[in-house]
DNA sequence: CAGCTCATGTAATACGTTACATGATTAC
DNA sequence: GTAATCATGTAACGTATTACATGAGCTG
């Protein structure tokens, strides 16, 4: 057994930061907090609270109504976090379904190609609105969770500008190489 | 058998624009060529090949010494290519370790934290560095790969330059947050 | 009491990594 | 002839997604 992966710490952390949740707690928690950061699924959480409990990183504080586990962080979980976050050092997994698509993107026609960026272009400028509106309805504390969240929320803002702005640069380049009156 | 994703079409993609080559020969391609887009290990790629040939994608063209498959695209596998460009929908996987511990920066002293976010800024102003020299020893030429590639490659030092940008601005805030001389 | 939300779990399958295993050909 | 490179594959395991299954408690 490994359980070298981020979804484990992920919920680890988590746990930590609220000191006492449940599965279905964290799964919100999850969406809200860090959906731009770490994706995780209901079926994928459940097993690796078990996982933590049986480990020894975890345990059950308390059982509630409709066989609510309330979780809390043992100070193993807190040393495991900290050991986690020091020591281990991040691996960067660069797999990127819009780039990968960008380097086939002369086996369609010019107009094809132009159309896919565009598209793509605009989901962006979307998802970056989105994140303004998001960010106004928040009302950021001083916790760690909205610290941290805040700073996590400039980079996706930053993000989704560099990329928008890119998109843009490659329509450039496209049009140079295919000009539409050549 | 749902077969729904990117290495595949990685794998295919790369053969339409190679038109003929080896499992090993790809497994260099991917290395120099999109590394930083889509990664891949020897075992899954071969395992790849085989399925796609199953599935009539691509097919063995020839066979060479040392039981070298010449690997060549199927009109099938051309079409199944364009298929995916166009009409399926690129997913955002978004996981990225550094951001996730980010989050429990709470969890270590303020000086931990902050050497932690210089290591990962300097560790990244090294990778914009080789990056840099790795673009001067390509000969760009005009064949697809080489030209999406360089959009690709612009892209990386874009990435590279707006995250090392954010890290220094992220010091900032944890030094306002936790001022020296309080 | 009907419908929604809360709450947890299993099964099947796909995707990805690491380690192991094997051997032919080429270059020196 | 021996070391490096070329070349392909399997086994074991870990990680992730989708679908299914079940039921309790709260709200109107």
């Amino acid at each position: 057994m490994l359980r070298n992966m981020s979804l484990r710490h992920a919920a680890l952390g988590l746990l930590v930061e609220m000191d006492g949740a449940s599965g279905y707690d964290l799964l919100k928690m999850f969406e809200i907090t860090m959906g731009n950061v770490w994706q995780a699924t209901q079926s994928q959480l459940y097993g690796e609270l078990n996982k933590l409990t049986a480990d020894g990183f975890i345990e059950v504080a308390s059982e509630g109504p409709r066989g609510r586990k309330e979780y809390r962080a043992t100070d193993a979980g807190r040393a495991e976090l900290r050991r986690w976050l020091l020591d281990v050092p991040p691996k960067f997994v660069r797999r990127d379904e819009v780039l990968l698509r960008l380097f086939f993107l002369g086996q369609v026609s010019p107009d094809e190609g132009a159309a896919f960026v565009r598209e793509q272009s605009a989901a962006l400028e979307k998802r970056l609105a989105d994140l303004g509106e998001l960010e106004g309805a928040i009302d950021w504390g001083d916790e760690n969770l909205s610290f941290y969240g805040r700073l996590a929320m400039e980079y996706g803002k930053r993000f989704m500008a560099m990329r928008r702005d890119w998109y843009e640069w490659v329509l450039e380049e496209l049009a140079k190489r295919d000009p539409k009156d050549g």
